[in-house]
DNA sequence: CTGTTAGCGCTTTCAC
DNA sequence: GTGAAAGCGCTAACAG
């Protein structure tokens, strides 16, 4: 199928291509009502469809946004996405994605490629397991550039961050108003790296909420450095092993919980009634455990929503205050605390 | 930050805009190797990045191709988006995602907007729940699409399905194998729709099975037009209200089979010694359920990995024989079976 | 209100 | 081996 040019048009009304290009855009005043009529009748005769990529090229701007992300497979990215998606949706933006798997070359090949292509702005979400702002830093100037959940020490980027902190306390808090006061809490390695941030804010918000409650907290009540459903299922083996006297466990992540959750069940003990236990992340698993799994829910469509009409506003030279927006966790009570 | 063109390169080593674009895209045998040398050096002094949106216009093809789903969220679907983009991201082309809500007019505008993009082809993941072909044939003259798990009457179509019968045959021989002889099916709502197609395959894979197998099926057995974990719930309780003698259930959806489970596990019954229980679609759930579910996997990664191969294939005109590509399921053994 | 002109940044004959 | 010129399809002054 060939395709029809706007210069066709022109010959085929006997007008100008710059008048098609007014009516196509809807330029007030610049074309009397029949011609406007006479160009939407041919538009269709014709079947014209506008090349939007010589547009691009005169005006400078794809209308596309670049989403980078370690990998769009993950539940909570693509549910960031699709936020981003919505309102790109919304405003007339297209959104072109790219999977990292963590790696930070492929992360600055894509800032690379996006660059090529013209994109219009891009949002990472906490893409590189090892964050490095260099490329951020280098691209930055081509377009802007918004982070999610992505920590950073330069308070000169876009980010949209989640309240990790909070949310851990609000799953202390929680379990302490279901009547539990020996609060154990399983997580992952915690280490300085920016990349386990999060987990260090769930860990000190934990003990944040535990000393604000006036319930003494105690090594022996953490499990540090587990991972996943098997590192859930043996840290509570552990726990229980040790004979640590706990009646509630707050799991940094959804996965912990549900191994939490098995071991909890195989030692023959009641949830919630002999041990409560929270999660977090909110993730799909979570409505569908026995039983279900009370946790903290990061709003990560919100997030990437937001992330998206900032950037939007960004390129539109609309003035966007906050350089950092830090968006709260939410308690979503199931049954099992 | 001012981009430098090819002009700027050209002006800065003295030579001519065509020279630059010839080493630029490594011509043979169009530069001395002192050229080449000094090109590439201006290039990197300067830092110019090419322009894809002008190479675009010229030589009318994008290295873009676009998705249109359901919804990205989706764990399925975003598993076969990221197969189409490491496809994709192998051959230099970029991925463009949609979502369409299982609205066709929202497909109709996402293929519409793709068009004027100038993609280079598109894929389609079973998009609107109510399938009509007509945008896929409207547009199919502009670019290349590929159906994945989409049924059309039309056989012109390239498009990636999945064995659903034969997948549900292999859930009822395992549990065949397993010693299973009342096989019980819980579904969905079975119309005549090619919407639901999937599911009619899964239901006549049982059927077939059964009576391969030599076990009498009986319409108690099965319970359809069930939704999600709910369903799988309110279906497990009536046949155990209905005192129907049943030694095993094949759901055709996880969701459906962990409703079951929980529905199964309320009664009292031991999940598999009492009663097996198998899936479909190996989602994130299946491994997390107590006990783990044996499942069918639909091999929604590879399927997208291979539409782009395909797609991509026809883009650059190296001939691709078969129209129509049938991907088998697979059973995964785990704990419910 | 409408048309003419000049690019946007790149590729590609076709001379030299 | 290198350069000049034309043009991909569209928009944006600027005239008329």
């Amino acid at each position: 199928m060939k395709r029809v040019t706007i210069r066709e048009v022109a010959e085929y009304t006997k007008l100008s291509p710059s008048t098609i290009s007014n009516v196509l855009n809807g330029k007030q005043g610049k074309a009397s009502p029949e011609t406007v009529q006479k160009v939407w009748t041919a538009i269709k005769e014709l079947g014209f469809e506008p090349n939007f990529v010589a547009r691009s090229l005169v005006l400078q701007r794809t209308n596309t946004i670049g989403v980078i992300m370690r990998d769009i497979s993950s539940p909570l990215y693509s549910l960031g996405v699709r936020g981003v998606e919505d309102a790109c949706a919304q405003h007339g933006y297209g959104v072109i994605v790219g999977n990292t798997d963590a790696q930070m070359e492929r992360e600055a090949a894509l800032f690379q490629i996006y660059a090529r292509k013209q994109l219009d702005g891009v949002i990472v979400i906490s893409a590189s397991g090892q964050v490095k702002d260099d490329h951020v830093c280098k691209w930055n100037s081509a377009f802007p550039v918004v982070l999610i959940n992505r920590y950073s020490d330069s308070a000169e980027f876009n980010k949209i961050l989640f309240d990790h902190y909070h949310g851990a306390c609000l799953a202390v808090e929680h379990l302490f108003k279901v009547g539990k006061r020996k609060i154990a809490h399983i997580t992952g390695e915690i280490a300085a790296s920016t990349a386990r941030k999060a987990l260090v804010e769930r860990y000190e918000g934990y003990q944040a909420a535990l000393a604000y409650l006036g319930l003494e907290g105690s090594a022996e009540l953490v499990r540090r450095g587990y991972m996943g459903q098997e590192g859930g299922y043996e840290a509570t083996k552990d726990l229980l092993a040790q004979k640590v006297d706990f009646d509630a466990v707050f799991c940094a992540e959804d996965t912990l919980a549900i191994g939490c959750l098995r071991a909890l069940f195989e030692a023959g003990l009641r949830v919630p009634t002999d041990v409560a236990v929270v999660g977090f992340d909110d993730s799909l698993l979570a409505s569908h455990t026995i039983p279900r799994l009370t946790t903290i829910r990061i709003p990560m469509y919100e997030a990437g929503a937001m992330a998206a009409e900032k950037l939007i506003n960004i390129m539109e030279n609309r003035d966007d205050s906050p350089k950092t927006v830090v968006l709260p966790c939410e308690l979503v009570v199931r049954e099992s605390a």
